[in-house]
DNA sequence: ATCGCGCCTTAACGCAGGTTGGTGAGGGCC
DNA sequence: GGCCCTCACCAACCTGCGTTAAGGCGCGAT
């Protein structure tokens, strides 16, 4: 099982042998993106579900006046939104941040496998609804805590999931952001993401460079930013839901 | 057309006679909820689909030491999340915020109108992907705009939404929100809330006060918070996209 | 080799917004 | 009538973070 999202499914549901083919064989459609290319940008009219296979994108908004957030980060196996066709543009940009492989589904392809299968269609929603709740658990991070808090709270969402598709070493993962970049995501200037990174070292919490985060201490950051997993709703064994409510939405 | 979602789909698409009874029929289950009731809170196990039938309600979460962030608020239409069922707990609360009327959506019930209706289902998942739109400007409200800005931006968003829905009068909509909610939405202190509101009349683009929302000068409010309707995806002209991708999703 | 460029780092300064601690008006209740 | 509670509003003070600006380091291009 070399495919991300059947990875990431498989924390949710037991998928047959059937099922897990049909995912594989709707990833034909691939293509390279470059570092820091976009593989869809804002204003552009919608296309397929774009499946990232491999690399680190993100998802943006850019207002008029240059200043850009960044409101999503994409790791392998994740979707770039399941139904965005139903609209005619985006509202948003995605672009690569590491390079990428992505894989595009078109949406007679994604109907079709959710009409046939019922319970990839419900391990889908479910992985939707995880990408929802980690959109809300990001604006609680802007609103309510402080510089250190947010980042801390940010290095323990990823480490997560990363593991979630076996893409951790350990209490290391692949993380190629810049400083600017981090702060276009936590809302900071890049000097003050230098000065809080920094503290984070300082406190011996954990290690960024070269493209790699490590974490020294998983519990200590946690705790530092009243991280607490529930929202990621990691907590199906494997098949646990099988034939569970939702099917054939 | 006294149920606001019929009144909301009815933006993006003309519902035939059956399909607007159907919506009808499955909102016979209603409760009351006092002002400042939880509807469903953190924790709880799922249970169907609710629907803000009238008043006005929001989604918050609460950090173990009581900071509370509020991440997105419903007006009536609004369903408060087609698919929840799918998981086991509730990771937030909702909350009503005035005296409000909310119906219950069984997930069979939700099922199986989805699967009678296609058109229907394209129009409710047109109405959750605006949802996750509103999300995502949240965070690029919070990461990108100051105080001013934030406060514009949000006051510009709730007008189009009760706009859309046919509930403002002209310019001015029912806003029963205190100072301090306002903050918890904003990730601002209920004084500087103040100052802020206080600035914004100033400028004469508002006034806000027991509890309806006035705006004066509409385009310098837009210009003001960068505000872009497009994440709210209202261009689609009634039954222009009858028949579009997505159906029976 | 060295130039340029992207990225990280550091320092000095100022301001937006938080914190604390008030006042006063209005409304419900005994 | 008096009490309590909530909410808007105000002032003084403090600080986290933004801004600007300059220097350093690694690396690919010429």
């Amino acid at each position: 099982m070399n495919n991300p999202l059947l990875r990431k499914l498989s924390n949710f549901i037991a998928l047959s042998k059937a099922e897990s083919q049909a995912v594989v064989d709707s990833c034909r459609d691939v293509r390279e993106v470059a570092a820091r290319e976009d593989v869809i940008a804002q204003g552009d009219r919608t296309g397929g579900v774009k499946l990232l296979l491999e690399g680190f994108a993100c998802r943006y908004k850019t207002l008029e006046d240059g200043r850009r957030q960044i409101v999503a980060y994409f790791v392998p196996g994740d979707l770039c939104d399941l139904r965005v066709f139903i609209l005619k543009r985006m509202d948003h940009s995605i672009g690569a941040i590491a390079p990428s492989r992505v894989a595009t589904i078109s949406p007679d392809n994604m109907l079709n496998l959710m009409h046939k299968y019922p319970a990839l269609t419900t391990a889908l929603w479910w992985s939707t609804l995880v990408e929802e709740a980690i959109t809300r658990e990001w604006i609680v991070n802007m609103g309510q805590r402080n510089a250190l808090e947010r980042m801390a709270h940010l290095f323990c969402e990823l480490l997560y999931r990363f593991r979630t598709v076996g893409l951790n070493q350990g209490l290391s993962c692949t993380l190629p952001l810049t400083q600017v970049e981090l702060g276009e995501t936590l809302g900071l200037s890049s000097v003050h993401v230098n000065r809080t990174l920094q503290e984070l070292r300082r406190q011996k919490l954990i290690t960024l460079n070269g493209g790699t985060l490590t974490i020294q201490d998983l519990r200590a950051l946690e705790e530092l930013s009243f991280f607490n997993p529930d929202y990621l709703h990691l907590d199906h064994a494997a098949g646990k839901a099988r034939g569970g409510a939702g099917e054939g939405i």
